[in-house]
DNA sequence: TCACAAATCAATCATTTTCTTTCAAAAACA
DNA sequence: TGTTTTTGAAAGAAAATGATTGATTTGTGA
């Protein structure tokens, strides 16, 4: 990876998360620590950044972010813990179904310099993966505005020309007896068929879904690994009768 | 290999790709390394990028901005006119496709309020359509990072799944003998495969692009409409005789 | 508040990669 | 044929990298 290419993806790290801590810089770019230190240092001096202990913070010169509120934060850092484990899952050369979501979004921007290729119905998730020179397909569809998801008949037809080694899932409700569950029911359909096509299925959730069942299945609790963070010990042994868990800690 | 189209590949790489390492050139042009440096060396000292260490980037035009900009306002304002005289053509209740491309992007400002659905293989184009609250549609296939344009064998059996009433296409060159062409083959066949699903087929082309010839045919003269700006007689009258054309005048 | 452990940091050095320079062979040209 | 230009290879110089070390900062619990 050239130098330049390096650097402007921390900037552009910086730019979309505000703060970056050295380790995700290294894992993204795949390079030592020596050398993210070394881009940091560079990029302070030429004013593109502002080194903290820890990592890097983009400096507010022109427009200050509107301060998140604490829990807003929380669950970010949630979502970036329990999707940096999702993205350091995947292996050289595989064949990847990205679910459309914000947890599986911000996947992207911890996905491994490897040949991979991604199909995706997310419309949010395109423009990132090409960013990162991934080779990506989108699945044709409905596009639905709320979501900015591809849905509907087509895409199912669409989605079945593929075949998947990891299929990575964002859900709404995990429930021991009810399983994988969602509000829209065309999304379910989507859900459910890219269970079907692959290999490995991950869910991503955050552990608040546990216990919570909305309005469409996806799937049986056995048919995925979950993905998640802190969950109490009840919990977790109730759960991990009927499937595996990765629990994923700060 | 000869020196120029050498080097016009090496400028053509870092268009494209922003940052290109030797090596890759030495693969791509089948040429020795010291070649590659000296064309790098020869075309920083030409402006035409700049070298780092491990290859060569693009230089970010400040210099080259100014100058396209007086061009590209009168550009974007003629494709204006063109988008908008489009868009007027189009009918309560109506199929659209909508081609990728900056034109046809342009037409989304001006549809008109009418019961429409839109199916289309721009990325670009969707978010615009569903801020405008349009029925729309995208089609699956590759995502092509330099155009935002879905391609490929994928994109073609989904396309084969709508029918149309109008299909709005850009090009790039149009001549009388050889018809609409286009620089990417992959792209040719979509808009091929668009226009024969399609009842009527329109053509936006700004009159730049007359007895422009690009690299793959699309479609011949006569099965499209022609919409474009500002025209001599002579060549309209050579271009009537096989097609129809509306010019839109300022 | 203090002390201790863990994490992070800057500085240094050996290694690897890339660069420049130089030279001779090959190709193009007259 | 002789001359000029282009090319590829080689050697030493320069730059980038990764690992290591000891110093500094941060967090934690008494």
């Amino acid at each position: 990876m050239l130098t330049p290419e390096r650097q402007r993806l921390i900037l552009q790290m910086i730019k979309e998360k505000s703060v970056v801590k050295i380790q995700e810089l290294v894992d993204v770019t795949g390079t030592s620590e020596s050398t993210i230190r070394r881009d940091l240092t560079q990029l302070e001096q030429e004013k593109h950044l502002k080194r903290v202990h820890g990592g890097a913070a983009r400096l507010q010169g022109k427009l200050q972010e509107p301060s998140m509120n604490e829990k807003a934060t929380k669950n970010l850092q949630e979502k970036q813990q329990i999707a940096k484990y999702a993205a350091s899952l995947i292996e050289e050369g595989d064949c990847i179904y990205l679910d459309a979501g914000s947890t599986t979004l911000e996947m992207i921007h911890y996905l491994p310099n490897k040949e991979i290729v991604v199909v995706t119905n997310g419309l949010m998730h395109v423009s990132p993966l090409l960013e990162r020179e991934i080779t990506t397909y989108l699945i044709g569809g409905f596009a639905k505005h709320k979501t900015k998801a591809i849905i509907g008949r087509g895409a199912l037809t669409s989605l079945e020309q593929y075949r998947f080694d990891k299929c990575f899932l964002g859900v709404n409700g995990v429930h021991s007896e009810f399983g994988y569950t969602t509000p829209d029911q065309e999304e379910a359909l989507i859900k459910q068929k890219a269970v079907e096509l692959s290999r490995e299925v991950f869910v991503l959730s955050d552990s608040t879904k546990f216990s919570e069942i909305a309005f469409a299945k996806i799937a049986d609790m056995h048919e995925a690994t979950i993905i998640t963070n802190a969950i109490d010990d009840d919990t977790l042994k109730q759960y991990k009768s009927k499937t595996s868990i990765k629990v994923v800690t700060s």
